[in-house]
DNA sequence: CGCCTTTGACCCGCGC
DNA sequence: GCGCGGGTCAAAGGCG
């Protein structure tokens, strides 16, 4: 499923700042929105934001619902009245740091939708690998992380409390690899092009 | 049995 | 220093 990318039309767009290089360079499929504005500010710069502007029919996504809490079932997310939304957000924090390393902060990118579930397939497969409390949210904050070997990306999805039709996703990283479902098999397919082809 | 969640503890940066 | 908030670890358990 090589037009994973679809999951993302056009029309959405991206600003993001980070400190991480290596970005426009190779294309990395599943994260066709990166417009190469890469390394804005050198090394060592903790401060970056993102924002995410998305058009009202953004919210094209396949989805899990979560009946249970754990396996992923088919379903559409929603088709809604998603308005444009956009999104900024500072990150001063060094996570990437291991022994004397330098702290820099990958590149996030955030993009809400509209949708009753909460978990977004994107084709990669993800464990997730802890949960906040938000403040100022009565929903909590669920991290993930790509279980690709060597995949380092992650992401976290909150509900705001303040719209809890709204589901808001930030990936952090850039898969270097390609998607990586068990099974794509019709059902997916199909479910998708119906997503994509609203009219 | 392998893969995944759950969940409390831990860690770290920051403001007071 | 201390507490808070956000992010991560890892043990334990669930499920197919």
């Amino acid at each position: 499923m090589e037009n994973y990318q679809l999951l993302f039309p056009c029309s959405s767009t991206i600003a993001e700042s980070s400190s991480s290089p290596s970005f426009s360079s190779h294309n990395n499929m599943g994260t066709p929105f990166i417009n190469g504005n890469s390394s804005l500010h050198g090394v060592g710069n903790e401060m970056n934001e993102f924002h995410v502007r998305t058009t009202p029919s953004d919210d094209i996504h396949r989805a899990v619902s979560h009946d249970r809490h754990h396996h992923h079932h088919l379903g559409i997310a929603n088709s809604g009245d998603g308005p444009a939304e956009m999104m900024s957000e500072q990150a001063a924090k060094p996570s990437e740091k291991k022994k004397g390393e330098k702290k820099i902060r990958k590149p996030r990118f955030a993009f809400q939708t509209r949708s009753q579930v909460d978990i977004l397939d994107d084709g990669y497969r993800w464990r997730k690998y802890g949960q906040k409390a938000v403040k100022n949210n009565k929903f909590p904050r669920s991290y993930y992380r790509c279980t690709h070997q060597g995949c380092n990306v992650k992401k976290q999805v909150q509900r705001l409390s303040k719209d809890e039709g709204t589901v808001v996703t930030t990936y952090e990283g850039v898969h270097s690899h390609p998607i990586d479902k068990p099974s794509d098999n019709f059902e997916h397919i199909l479910n998708q092009m119906h997503i994509y082809t609203p009219f």
